[in-house]
DNA sequence: CCCGGTTACCCAATCGATTGTGTAAGGCGG
DNA sequence: CCGCCTTACACAATCGATTGGGTAACCGGG
């Protein structure tokens, strides 16, 4: 029941020091450096006792003075569209554990996926001196990825893939390929993809992934079956409705890029007096917690987006150590449920 | 399309100050100070010099050093149960949004409900200096709080409340009131509660404010018909089992503290051949932007999660300014739709 | 011409940790 | 008993911005 401090302000080296007699450089040492440095600094003796005091009074360092010297923060900036959504929420929470074990904080920022506000979020992570970037919003064209490699920010993307740049993500064409593989061993011949936005690599994998294992498999993907849209549920419900509306003959599976996307498809089929699973199947991506809860359970790619998240880590880790690192690819695997059996 | 920088590395003020010919501390005033002091410090055609150069040279003050000597950092650092709950990860959006407007960055990390983690997060956070913390995982009990508070440190909470400390919060006592009148008024009599986990005060106030209601309009809340569950989907469907073998008569309406716990509850319904809507009314709360795009349009009591977030952020920054604050309620509304009606 | 008051700056200490470079004291071999 | 090598530290500069004092030059009034 000591007074873990007098009441004061936090401890610095040199109370501590002060406190043992000895000099400030030498706490630090003891207590920073590595093995090696350490017992070069200081008997074993004067080592327990600078850590003991240290443990007493509670002593924890100053990031700002220890960075300020060091040019270092330890600090990751994560950059997604918006963590509202439950994908990157996920992938976040990954990043956030694996970021914390290896002694790193995370920073994350919403960009909505405006250009615009990503260039002004990327600036102030900068500003606020991150080492690296790990960016979730990449889109396909990504000028800003060129500039960032210019100026020398360590980065990987996360999520979303560009060719050229070190990712960790979901084997998103694999993902779509098991989708068609699926659909056609169930019978169906006519289908459509709710294919996200073209500017996101996930969209644009999954749905490459399922329409040429499709045409492979012998059936056919007119282009009006193919409907691109937000990632979110009204997105979704729009483009069924669109489906609905332009396709014939009228589809009997529904691959949606995106679990939200599908369960607004789920509700426009249901307006339309159809029955998913029964008169229409419809399969979603990245098998988000809701997906089995569903009244009527939805059929997912499940996507491994905790392990993402953790990838990325470990490669922007790599990258500040100053090596090479090459994409990675998760693999995913098919849940078959209600919606689809 | 001049070199924006020569190539080396960032811009100080020393540097600033040199291509000049006038002192550091000058350009600092001039830079950063407000116009009073920045009037006093240089004339004006000095000061725009100044700020031309800065421009030009792409300065960007070094946080870690004007922390070091302030001893603050303009940061806030978020504690949430998880990210991966859309309405925690919504009034982090507005918490991030407020936050940025006045100048300050926010720094999030997950409890995930978990005492031990909860402590051991504050501690990284105040570790890292932030300027003071906003809560969002509070257990009524709240050891950690008064803790805190003996410790000096500036914090609010969000979204759950603990009697006398600040918080932000919806009127959730409000928010079951709004249920109890609107499925009374619909004719049920028979209502089971699924009320989330008995440590938050959303669920205590919502499932209080619901039954107190119920109870003075003149109906009957048996023990059996309050079952305490977790939030998401899965404690939703237990809960929901729980009752439907329990409850005799059985409940002819649900009200869940939570959208996820009552698309859970949905499941379970179906599961049981009963069609939501028709033999059993649900509602939820939270009005998340999943229930209006169910299959079965769920009710939910809607609760402004963005200007909670942002309300939390303008207290912290009144506590941070060292003035008194009392907690906030924010009114909710009551969305009927489908599965109510 | 002297004096008080501006104006427009400069000086230097400071925040807390890090790190390259000393240097006394003690031990040991010769 | 001397010189060399460890051992165990101490010194001081440094990172970049902030801030409480200066102070020289100039202006106007008396």
């Amino acid at each position: 029941m000591e007074g873990t401090t007098a009441g004061d302000r936090t401890v610095t080296l040199k109370d501590l020091a002060d406190e043992l007699g000895i000099h400030p450089s030498t706490v630090s040492r003891i207590l920073h450096s590595d093995a090696e440095v350490a017992r070069g600094a200081a008997s074993v003796a004067t080592a327990e006792r600078v850590r003991e005091l240290a443990r007493k009074r509670g002593y924890s360092p100053d990031p700002q003075a220890a960075g300020l010297r060091t040019r270092r923060t330890r600090l990751m900036g994560v950059i997604v569209p918006r963590l509202s959504d439950l994908v990157l929420a996920t992938m976040y929470e990954g990043i956030d554990e694996a970021a914390a074990a290896l002694g790193y904080s995370t920073f994350v920022m919403n960009s909505r996926d405006d250009p615009e506000e990503q260039r002004r979020r990327t600036d102030t992570m900068l500003a606020r001196r991150v080492d690296g970037l790990i960016i979730g919003d990449a889109h396909l064209d990504g000028g800003l990825l060129q500039e960032l490699t210019a100026r020398k920010v360590p980065f990987v993307l996360v999520n979303r893939r560009v060719p050229g740049y070190p990712s960790a993500t979901c084997d998103d064409v694999l993902g779509g390929e098991l989708v068609a593989d699926h659909l056609w061993s169930k019978g169906h011949r006519n289908v459509a993809v709710i294919a996200g936005e073209p500017y996101a690599s996930t969209a644009i994998d999954r749905t490459d992934g399922f329409v040429d294992r499709w045409r492979s498999l012998g059936g056919k993907v007119p282009p009006k079956a193919v409907v691109w849209s937000r990632f979110d549920t009204a997105g979704g419900r729009e483009a069924a409705e669109d489906i609905l509306t332009h396709c014939h003959p009228q589809p009997t599976a529904l691959f949606a890029v995106n679990d939200f996307a599908a369960i607004g498809a789920m509700g426009a089929l249901r307006s339309h007096g159809l029955t998913v699973g029964v008169d229409v199947a419809v399969v979603g991506f990245n098998d988000t917690s809701l997906a089995a809860e569903l009244p009527i359970p939805l059929s997912s790619v499940r996507s491994p987006m905790l392990d993402i998240g953790r990838t990325a880590v470990q490669l922007l880790k790599r990258v500040l150590d100053g090596k090479m690192v090459e994409p990675v690819r998760l693999e995913p695997s098919l849940c078959v449920r209600e919606s689809s059996a």
